[in-house]
RNA sequence: GCGGGGAUGCCGGAGUGGUCAAACGGGCUUGGCUUAGGACCAAGUGGCUUAGUGCUUGCGCAGGUUCGAAUCCUGUUCCCCGCACCA
């Protein structure tokens, strides 16, 4: 192998430098930084993940994204703060660690595929084990993909971590003393012989069922109410009978002081649901049939008429019926027209049976005004024992919800649409004292106790009570005064923080900080992570703080500066200072709804205006090979996983380079392969091409052009990456740089000093996103220090000179022209052409260079001026010459 | 339905009133280099035409404004995300 040649040796070992950088960082403790007097500071941070596995190419992204923004802002000269924390709040780790303890089949697999051993499973029931697993895990892929993190300001979350669980507690506590906590109502899914909620890990089926709101509809029967819970009640004018199941018994019940007829398994689940009741007495459904009972908000007497769908497990027991947009009613409605012996059983009048008609009462666009007629007609369903009853259900509501507009019948509702009139109809009717909620499973969840599971009304729940105005205003505020990246989602941002209501913030179990006036609750993990991003400004130093001092008068001290403080709370105090409030924190779009406007409502509600967050990035989410990561599609993939295929550098530049602003990046494995392969090119340029050189020479047009790309591309990128956009900042940061630089070596004849210039321009450029190459490549040209320090080159205006990077446009066209003409030479005549003889016009004669066109065409070329009295011009060919498009012959 | 974002070549995507057949990246075709592959280099990649510098088609669909539109306006179709108490 001949040494002497350095592109002899083009590929190197991507891996062993990596390690070398990483390694150097570490040891020179490089992106740990404190608090620095006069030296401006920018804070950046994104959500810390939940710890219940690997980390994932998801979070490789969004790290990424924060870490090339953490690398761009060191070069800008700020002071740079990326800390990274762990969240361990909530509920799947606590409740997969339970299920491994009762050796669930279903979660033992999952851990086998993450490639633990039996013994080591068996450890997976603490859920300490997860945390000591995959915390370093984490850690470890972090710092393998180069995020320049300030590691000794990590932390977890939870008890177990006492110092941040006080903080939680303070926080608790301040929003309640300030009135932002409130008590209320919650449903819940619940088991009754556990006397718990049960969360979906806790279910035997039903995963994903919640508890739906019904409306219990009055009607009132003699001295007694016939009740229907309804999920339309805003169908109340289409109702045209009742209907009752003639084989149950039902019961007459006492509720506050009237008396209500519902199925026993109702009054069961009203007991859970908060009601107090009282049992009274029996009453066979079939007593009902044929009765009139007075129908709700219209005031009608409607006939009570038996049905075989009217199941007393479900609701009350009892039906309206709205046989115009309930495609059971109608069904029934039909069945029972045309079942004479029922009609004569009941002794009921076939003639008013017949009589009874759907009336229309909603308008929707692709039903029309009889929406359950239709689709009846269009499933052919036959009869009231159909399952596919239910999906025509399903869809006619879809449907009638959010196209449908309420018809003249409905009286002062006509004209509205569903979605106004529903709540509005219920409102007047609760006001009326003719409806109350009521909670009904979507569907069926049995626990893992084997028991049924109902709804209970859970009465003493603590909320944050987003939906206060007054706190709503503050939040815009402060989102008025953010920096939004991109700009767009403020709508968005703008319309959550209208809509956000009540948050029950507080769960029955799951690790967590506990509720500390009500220690039978602990905080839920979307309120325990709100402003937690002032804790990173301390976490190193109140690690090392004595637990029991920190109290809510420690935290007073340092976030507010209120009473007094020793010499370590003072440096606190002082870290929080300086660092606070974040400048940006980065985030996938799909926690704008929650944990994002979540931060704001609890900043604004605890921390002084100051300390308000100053911007939000926000991101899609990352696709792979264009679709959507999932482990089914089998293109599910971990940091640890990729880092196997690709290097860090590749692997980063392949992410950022995939897509920015909200639409969905793609990380596409041709992109990183590509990429890697040009980071090697660019190794062996630097190698290749930098020779210190004293030597001066004048630049010539070809320096320029080239020079003032430099400063053009630079001066693009720079915007792009101040506003985090960095595929576009990639993009004229490296791909476009590369290409002038191809450009300019093409044109001959490279000026060393300017080939140094853009050598040692483009390798900081490159630092935020490769930063390992750029450490590599900053040493091997002998520069002192680390790139990751280094300044980041500034535009020169001055140097741009676009008029001239026309020029060259019209030579690039001028060499496709000749090179055009001699493949036409070629094909009709056969003969290669030997001279091409360029005529341009005079002024233009300064950008054709003979020797560069010969360069560039392979033949000799020559070039005159059109006015030229000694042109070699046979065939009048000067004549054709335009400005900037040159007469061209060939001989 | 509401709120938000979209629709450009074989693909990912630039481009927001003229100089844009459309950056950059990928793919593909041809040629060079090479034992071969990879890499690299060169040319091509809507249609037509041509010893060139030309014409034409086109930016979801339909209209409109304008001397001129992918870009502005109106209508319309389709796609994606969210609509919660779950991290």
């Amino acid at each position: 192998m001949n040494t002497s040649e350095p592109s002899a040796s083009p590929s190197f070992d991507f891996a062993s430098i990596e390690k070398k950088w990483q390694k150097k960082w570490g040891a020179e403790h490089l992106f740990e930084v404190d608090a620095q007097e006069g030296k401006p500071k920018y804070f950046v941070n994104f959500p810390y993940p939940y710890i219940n596995s690997y980390l994932h190419l998801g979070h490789a992204f969004s790290a990424t994204r924060v870490d090339v923004m953490a690398r761009y802002k060191r070069a800008q000269g700020f002071n740079v703060l990326f800390p990274q924390g762990w969240h361990c709040t909530g509920t799947p780790v606590w409740a997969a660690a339970q299920r491994l303890r009762e050796k669930e089949p279903k979660q033992t697999a999952i851990m086998k595929s993450l490639g633990f051993s039996d013994d080591e499973i068996e450890k997976f029931s603490d859920v300490e084990h997860w945390i000591d697993t995959f915390v370093p895990a984490a850690q470890e892929d972090f710092s393998r993909i180069g995020a320049s993190v300030d590691w000794r300001r990590s932390f977890i979350t939870t008890s177990l971590n006492p110092p941040y669980d006080r903080f939680i507690a303070w926080q608790f506590r301040k929003l309640k003393e300030k009135g932002y906590l409130v008590k209320g109502k919650h449903p819940v899914v619940w088991c009754p012989k556990d006397q718990m909620p049960v969360g979906d890990h806790d279910r035997l089926e039903g995963e994903g069922e919640t508890p739906q709101e019904f409306s219990l509809l009055k009607f009132a029967f003699g001295d007694d109410f016939l009740i229907a819970a309804t999920l339309r009640p805003e169908t109340v004018f289409g109702q045209t009978n009742f209907w009752v199941n003639p084989d149950v018994q039902y019961m007459r019940i006492k509720v506050k002081n009237e008396r209500w007829i519902v199925s026993y398994e109702c009054a069961q689940k009203l007991l859970e649901q908060d009601w107090q009741i009282e049992f009274l007495d029996p009453v066979p459904g079939s007593e009902l049939v044929g009765k009139y009972c007075k129908a709700p908000l219209i005031n009608r007497e409607i006939i009570i008429l038996p049905a075989s769908f009217v199941d007393p497990r479900f609701g009350t027991g009892l039906v309206t019926s709205v046989p115009s947009d309930a495609p059971y009613d109608y069904i029934a409605l039909l069945d029972l027209q045309k079942d004479t012996e029922t009609l004569k059983l009941y002794g009921l009048d076939s003639k008013v049976i017949s009589a009874i008609h759907p009336i229309p009462i909603i308008e929707s666009k692709t039903y029309g005004d009889l929406p359950a007629l239709r689709i009846i007609e269009q499933l052919k369903i036959k009869n009231q024992q159909d399952p596919r009853l239910e999906q025509a259900t399903q869809t006619i509501y879809k449907e009638g919800f959010y196209s449908g507009k309420l018809k003249a019948a409905c009286g002062t509702y006509a004209g509205m649409s569903v979605v106004l009139a529903k709540d509005k109809m219920k409102v007047d009717m609760a006001a009326a004292g003719l409806l109350e909620p009521f909670y009904e499973l979507s569907g069926k969840v049995t626990c893992r106790c084997l028991t049924p599971c109902a709804v209970k009304v859970v009465s003493d729940q603590w909320f944050l009570n987003y939906g206060d105005k007054t706190w709503k205003d503050l939040v815009k505020k402060c989102l008025s005064k953010m920096n939004l990246y991109p700009e767009l989602v403020r709508q968005q941002f703008n319309y959550v923080v209208d809509w956000l209501n009540a948050w029950a913030c507080t769960h029955h179990h799951g690790t967590g900080t506990k509720l500390p006036w009500d220690e039978h609750w602990v905080i839920e993990s979307l309120s325990d992570s709100t402003i937690y991003m002032a804790y990173y400004t301390i976490a190193h130093l109140i690690k090392d703080y004595p637990v029991e001092k920190i109290d809510d008068s420690f935290f007073d001290y340092i976030f507010f500066g209120k009473g007094t403080g020793d010499a370590e709370m003072q440096r606190m105090r002082k870290e929080f200072l300086y660092w606070y409030p974040f400048d940006v924190r980065s985030s996938a779009k799909d926690l704008i709804q929650n944990h994002l406007s979540f931060c704001l409502f609890n900043h604004v509600a605890i921390f002084p205006e100051e300390h308000w967050p100053k911007g939000f990035s926000v991101n899609g989410w990352l696709l792979v090979g264009g679709e959507k990561m999932s482990k089914s599609k089998g293109n599910f993939f971990t940091i640890r996983d990729m880092l196997e295929k690709y290097p860090a550098d590749a692997l980063r530049a392949g992410l950022m380079f995939g897509g920015e602003g909200l639409d969905d990046p793609n990380f596409d494995f041709t992109n990183a392969e590509t990429v890697q392969q040009k980071l090697e090119q660019w190794y062996s340029f630097v190698q290749d091409y930098y020779h210190p050189s004293s030597d001066e020479k004048e630049l010539n047009r070809s320096d320029k052009i080239f020079v003032s790309a430099i400063h053009r591309y630079l001066k693009e990128g720079t915007e792009a990456m101040e506003l985090m956009n960095f595929r576009s900042g990639f993009d004229r940061l490296f791909f476009q740089m590369q290409r002038v630089l191809k450009e300019y070596l093409k044109r001959g004849e490279p000026n060393q000093a300017v080939v140094n210039y853009f050598i040692e321009c483009q390798i900081p450029l490159l630092s935020p996103f490769c930063p390992h190459l750029a450490e590599e490549l900053w040493e091997k040209i002998g520069k002192k220090g680390f790139v990751s320090f280094a300044s980041w080159p500034a535009s020169d205006p001055s140097k741009i000179d676009l008029k001239l990077e026309e020029t060259e446009k019209v030579v690039d066209k001028t060499v496709s022209d000749v090179m055009n003409v001699l493949k036409l030479v070629k094909e009709k005549s056969g003969k290669e052409g030997q001279t091409i003889y360029l005529y341009v016009m005079p002024q233009e004669l300064s950008f054709f260079d003979a020797a560069v066109m010969t360069r560039r065409v392979g033949k000799e070329v020559k070039v005159f001026a059109v006015n030229d009295k000694n042109k070699h011009d046979p065939e009048g060919k000067a004549a054709k010459a335009k400005p900037g498009k040159p007469g061209i012959f060939i001989s």
